[in-house]
DNA sequence: AAATTATGTTTAAACGATTAACCTTTCTAC
DNA sequence: GTAGAAAGGTTAATCGTTTAAACATAATTT
């Protein structure tokens, strides 16, 4: 059982009959024009035929860096976590990174407790979805100066650099679309959270109707908790139902939330669109399978990714700490369920 | 934009005024009876006082052992693969390992040169949900004495570590349930593939269907890509109900497919179950969003990444290289759409 | 009192790379 | 002929730990 002794430096070395420090020229195309030709093409062929793999170890512990880069999501197996994480571990691995991840739970001790791992491993930087209330320990990783940028949500008055949406503008924009389709009462769910991107979405719902003169009370308004269960849900939409009038539209900020909910309305055999209008944020397959489907607020996923990638390596690799605050343009996809 | 210079045993030594030596002992709580109880107590406050933490490269490097795995699935954006990466996560981290992704795509090339990357990486080991024609890289990897344990999907005749689902069991109870049910033309959608574990679906299928001595052709098998689109299941789909008999169930032997497939009966306005009864694997919020929540096969996901875990470390930490294969029972959760 | 054992700590090599600085030998120029 | 440059390589320190072995001093045994 005796491990296969993997090829080093040294053993090229040896079987060339020249130094390691040459071997290491070689390997990394460094002072090509001080060495023979024939030396460097000996190297390169044994170093070929003894299947040499550097030790990334080694050398990250030389050249203080890893090509790491630590990704902290709220939930790994949440599908909007999960398919972020698949196009930055795409951009990353076009860049020569790789991604290691940890899944916060919305939990600041977890998610501190897993940065510091992280950092501990020497990670070049990390890619952070943040829990509230981080900002102390975000600040803390700034004076360290590991490099990160947040996405999806930021902190107001911070000067962290994140990649999000507008989320403003994109409850704004629903719910002016269901006014438009001549919707009256409308009703919002969103979490019990001091997310300011969560705010934010309340705060575009009731600009909109407050420009567009609409009616509303601070009932419309139903908070869950972030760890909601379906009952949670329940209680709330029913709650919903139940005034007088009844409202007839309802915005779900998340895709957790909608789903919830619309297991719940389906159950209580409400007719969509014509007893209730929906507009959800993010996409779910189960948009697709309800009985009509729903319209979302899409995000641009992938723009989303791309340049969180884009803006850290940039900070890990230029040692450039500007200050970028994105927020990228949503769409609303328009299905059945709002028209 | 100096880097904050990073504590290390050097500077706790000094500032003890011992060596680095007796610092890196005490820390480790190592040779504790040869070590006075004064200098050990001064080294632990001077090392919380300056918030000392370990170089885990540096470590390493010295220790051969990264505590870190590669977990490589088909693609981390599929529910199925981020619902394992999830509890693989949880469980590494709880016995104080990492976890470093890379999505396979399906691809022989890519699953090796991610696997590749992280050997160089020096991960202690992997858990691989396995590409098809993957065998031969796979005893290279053996060869090369890295330990890893297959999920999911396994080999035939490969003397391979894996933790999976009886699949062909799991398959020859949805159709026994959907005999039961008084079905009478079962059809299935599978993939086109050389996997097993997915061959050994349609095996279940047919031995539930040979020995209940009930009809069925080969037209009832419809296998798709497995980077299968929209139309190609629709096209198979109405195949399948075009048939004389048409089909009145179809067992579904992913969650990709049933909600392809799903879409494609919403739109076509296919009565589940009283024209078509479904069965699907695996599960998906979508499942419940559906006119008629879906009876599937439930797969024990937690076992499934505990024990790949379990099995790995087992294998990491005791270089015990004992060949472990498990199949998992899986359970058939029966909904409205085979009543 | 010498030899042994215990106690507490230091030295130095090692892990596998990178890289600045140095060392040879051969050319070229005057 | 000899200085200086060019060409081709090597040496050795370093990154931050771990750990076997050595060392020094004190306590105990004989």
């Amino acid at each position: 059982m005796e491990l296969k002794k993997r090829i080093g430096l040294k053993d090229i070395a040896q079987q060339v009959g020249v130094s390691i420090a040459l071997v290491s020229y070689v390997l990394n195309n460094q002072k090509e024009d001080r060495i023979s030709q024939e030396v460097a093409d000996k190297i390169r062929q044994v170093a070929k035929d003894l299947n040499y793999q550097p030790n990334h170890i080694a050398k990250s512990l030389k050249l203080q860096k890893t090509f790491t880069i630590g990704l902290i999501v709220a939930d790994i197996s949440n599908p909007y976590s999960s398919q972020i994480a698949r196009i930055i571990e795409d951009e990353a691995m076009a860049k020569g990174y790789t991604v290691i991840f940890g899944s916060s739970d919305e939990n600041l001790e977890k998610s501190t407790a897993i940065i510091k791992a992280l950092v501990n491993r020497q990670v070049d930087g990390f890619i952070i979805a943040p829990v509230a209330d981080s900002q102390a320990f975000l600040m803390e990783l700034e004076a360290q100066n590991v490099p990160f940028v947040l996405v999806d949500r930021y902190f107001p008055n911070k000067a962290f650099s994140y990649i999000a949406i507008d989320n403003y503008e994109a409850s704004f924009n629903a719910v002016k679309h269901l006014l438009d389709k001549g919707r009256k009462n409308i009703g919002l769910v969103n979490y019990d959270t001091s997310l300011l991107h969560m705010n934010e979405r309340t705060r575009g719902y009731k600009a909109a109707l407050s420009i567009n003169k609409a009616h509303y009370t601070k009932d419309f308004i139903q908070e869950v908790s972030t760890e909601h269960s379906q009952s949670e849900i329940e209680t709330r939409l029913n709650h919903l139902l139940q005034l007088n009038p009844p409202i007839d539209a309802v915005l779900f900020c998340s895709n957790k939330l909608a789903i919830s909910g619309l297991k719940y309305l389906k159950n209580a055999k409400v007719k969509v669109p014509q007893e209730l209008a929906i507009v959800a944020f993010d996409y779910a397959d189960a948009y697709d399978l309800f009985a009509t489907s729903i319209t979302h607020v899409q995000q641009p996923l992938e723009k989303l990714g791309k340049q969180a990638i884009a803006a850290l390596i940039g900070k890990i690799e230029n040692y450039d700490n500007s200050l970028i605050q994105v927020h990228l343009d949503t769409t609303l996809i328009v299905q059945e369920s709002s028209v």
